[in-house]
DNA sequence: CGCCAGGCTTAGG
DNA sequence: CCTAAGCATGGC
């Protein structure tokens, strides 16, 4: 069996990013026993099973299922790193994090949390759409139910472990389809219609990726139906990893900085504004360590 | 007639 | 440009 070892940088804490896998949701895109988080894969089109586990200094991953070409296995470490944001240099977050009053306690309870991404741009928005204006217990549950219903599986050991739904198979559903799982028409629609322009090349990670501006990808990003302000910089944070994304209207964000503030209300958009400046290149992360601190 | 959830679009001022 | 209504359902 091949077994792939990642060193991660020295800011690093393998239980901060367990917990953020594991925070009493029923996510059905990795499973987590103990401390092993197993995770179905596809790379260059190929079907792997991974588990990963964190022994000594190194996190070791090993592929359960599928036989990785050389250059698959790098592929595979590739992604890890990414899933796991290693390439960041949190030093520098922590140095200005340690000048805001907000930040510095958060840094120092959560030392090593990093950014869990989710690598897939179509998974990453539709996640967001679905996520939309629901309690989060809820939208795992329905995503589960759009997974379980149109995405691969690998069975081991008895167990199925899915991957995200492909744009063609999602932008082949029909509304009345998805209204079964418990979409609301809308998001039904939203998705669809995202599903089909990412199929049809309208929109990719690799497009996004080679713009020069985060304005230009806010853009691009919102002039596709369902995804407003919130959800583009959801998916900037969480896939394209642009420092200075930042859903500055989320309820979680406001209720964080209400709890950390003492605040009787929840903050305005400009009092969040004003809070920020602190946190300049570094919004993504600031939002992290923010939702870290809901229990 | 309960209000809020990791919001967005469209219609109407 | 700005505001309001509608969306669907679950948890408290």
């Amino acid at each position: 069996m091949t077994t792939i070892k990642i060193k991660p940088p020295e800011i690093f804490n393998y239980e901060e990013c367990l917990w953020f896998l594991d925070r009493g949701f029923d996510d059905c895109l990795h499973q987590i026993n103990k401390n092993t988080i197993t995770k179905a894969l596809k790379i260059q089109n190929n079907l792997f099973l991974v588990s990963i586990r964190y022994e000594g200094t190194l996190l070791s991953i090993q592929i359960l299922q599928g036989n990785p070409s050389a250059k698959e296995g790098e592929l595979i470490k590739s992604y890890i790193s990414q899933w796991f944001d290693l390439y960041t240099d949190l030093e520098k977050f922590y140095k200005i994090a340690n000048k805001d009053p907000v930040l510095k306690p958060l840094i120092k309870k959560y030392w090593g949390l990093r950014l869990i991404g989710i690598e897939d741009l179509f998974e990453a928005l539709c996640w967001a759409i679905i996520g939309q204006q629901i309690n989060l217990s809820f939208a795992y549950k329905t995503k589960r139910a759009l997974v379980e219903n149109y995405g691969r599986t690998i069975e081991h050991n008895g167990t199925s472990h899915y991957l995200f739904p492909t744009p063609d198979t999602l932008s082949n559903c029909s509304v009345e389809a998805l209204k079964k799982l418990q979409f609301s028409r809308n998001k039904a629609q939203y998705l669809i219609s995202l599903a089909k322009d990412f199929r049809d090349g309208i929109i990719s990670k690799d497009q996004l990726m080679a713009l020069d501006s985060k304005e230009n990808m806010l853009t691009r990003l919102t002039n596709l139906k369902g995804v407003g302000a919130w959800t583009a910089n959801y998916a900037m944070m969480k896939c394209l990893k642009i420092p200075t994304a930042f859903p500055i209207q989320d309820v979680g964000l406001h209720n964080a900085l209400k709890q950390q503030l003492g605040l009787k209300e929840k903050p305005t958009l400009e009092s969040i504004q004003q809070l920020a400046k602190n946190w300049k290149n570094w919004e993504g992360y600031a939002t992290l360590y923010l939702w870290r601190s809901l229990v």
